[in-house]
DNA sequence: CGGAATCCAGTTCGATACTG
DNA sequence: CAGTATCGAACTGGATTCCG
């Protein structure tokens, strides 16, 4: 079921239930990606390098349904699938931005190891 | 590493290596008793009920070597270790209390799915 | 008390092939 | 182009046992 670092089970903290919603192996690059604006499936393939598509699919999936990315599918030859953020998924941001500025300032010494 | 959703290579990115850290299936958990004062391996394994002895030993190792989390031993009989926060440890507090906030005020209403 | 070691089931993930 | 299906390998976490 679910690639998170948490289970499956729905946890009884908020805490860990944003966890659940951006703690997947690829969800906060996704995000990342999408804080850019639309991007269909192949860019967001491109841009993440070393993801496999079914791993793209399904962090997508996982994010759709938590209702934090919308899903645009125009039916025509060849298909096109347009991924954007909901605006739950946009009111994340200021969380990404802290563990950004997190990141930066105190593990950013240890990079080259 | 982790289960952690995140895996063992070290992230190039900010955001994902602040999640390495704060990532673990336990973590955010353990890290909310520890706000709390220095706890001891039994009162933190009583506290998260559902825990394994094995997995409490690992996440708090994880955290020890992340360098947010201090591992104090006791030579005595019984054997007594305490636990506490770093100040890098401390300095993730607004991070736990936004991803708090968030979950309160998004996914609330989904709790009682 | 606070682990370490072992074994094992379940889950996750990558690689590959195929499709509308 | 944007997936789905299938198959193993690898990793994970749980239960249990033993130890200083």
């Amino acid at each position: 079921m679910e690639a998170q670092a948490v289970g499956s089970e729905r946890a009884n903290c908020p805490v860990e239930r944003t966890l659940e919603v951006i703690g997947g192996r690829w969800k906060v690059l996704i995000l990342r990606e999408l804080f850019g604006g639309i991007k269909r499936f192949g860019q967001l393939h491109r841009a993440l390098s070393g993801i496999t598509q079914k791993m793209l699919t399904q962090q997508l999936r996982e994010m759709e349904s938590d209702g934090i990315v919308h899903r645009e599918v125009y039916l025509q030859v060849p298909p096109k699938v347009e991924y954007s953020l909901t605006p739950l998924g946009e009111s994340l941001k200021p969380i990404i931005q802290s563990m950004h500025e997190w990141g930066i300032r105190h593990l950013d010494r240890d990079v080259k190891n």
